[in-house]
DNA sequence: CTGTATCCGAGGAGATACTG
DNA sequence: CAGTATCTCCTCGGATACAG
């Protein structure tokens, strides 16, 4: 077996994968990333596990729907983990995997920017809305 | 004018904007650029101003509409800018402003860990999708 | 070349009700 | 508590046709 460095298989998959491509499991992928949910999740768990009733506090008004159906996805994605513990009542705890952990920094960066930007963006709204 | 650093205002601005609260203005920004066109789009413009039908070229098969719909909206919000060389035809470059430049770092690493991470989420499916 | 306008189907997303 | 199952509305997004 070839012993290839890491930056050697970037390399490689970047040459495979192209998310411009439509057919590209990469775009349909970063089409799954790309998402307010994944985003407000990821964040939510960055600090440790949490319990599905405290990521429904913590995201407030995100419906049952969207979280369980966003949670399923990272999860068969390998970016959570789902941990159940058989009590009364049963208890929940999602974390981020390795994979998910991976993806964290990028999940923080977009949501601080919007929180950043916020101002910038208003403004040229207004701009761009407003007739000469 | 009372001075305050960066991480001051961003501080201060932490405190007013959370991408969490559903009625905020950064939630409605995030989920604005959390997607897939904005990504490419952004991305496609990394280095330098574009014609529209050479992102069209880069972005295989993005649709007229959706293009034209993403451009329309970054404009809007001060990320790209647009400038109409009258011609016969006319041609139209858009360019990253300031602002967009900003976002880019965090578009490109979404992408980039969309096509780096790739193998590793097939099996992660792969094995969620198998039955034990 | 760079768009706008319109139609239409598929999936996103909330509300509500029900279950182990 | 942590979901699943529907129902419904609505936006996303492609296809097509037309215009400056």
């Amino acid at each position: 077996m070839p012993t290839r460095t890491a930056s050697q298989r970037r390399a490689e998959a970047s040459i495979i994968y192209d998310a411009y491509l439509a057919e590209c499991p990469a775009r349909q992928l970063l089409d799954r990333i790309a998402d307010k949910w994944v985003s407000l999740v990821v964040n939510a768990l960055a600090d440790g596990p949490r319990r599905y009733s405290e990521l429904q506090r913590r995201l407030a008004s995100v419906s049952q729907k969207m979280l369980t159906q966003t949670l399923r996805h990272l999860e068969r994605d390998g970016l959570v983990s789902r941990t159940v513990t058989p009590a009364v009542p049963v208890r929940v705890a999602y974390e981020l995997t390795p994979l998910g952990r991976s993806l964290l920094p990028v999940m923080r960066a977009i949501k601080d920017w919007a929180e950043e930007h916020m101002d910038e963006v208003q403004a040229a709204r207004v701009t761009y809305d407003t007739p000469d």
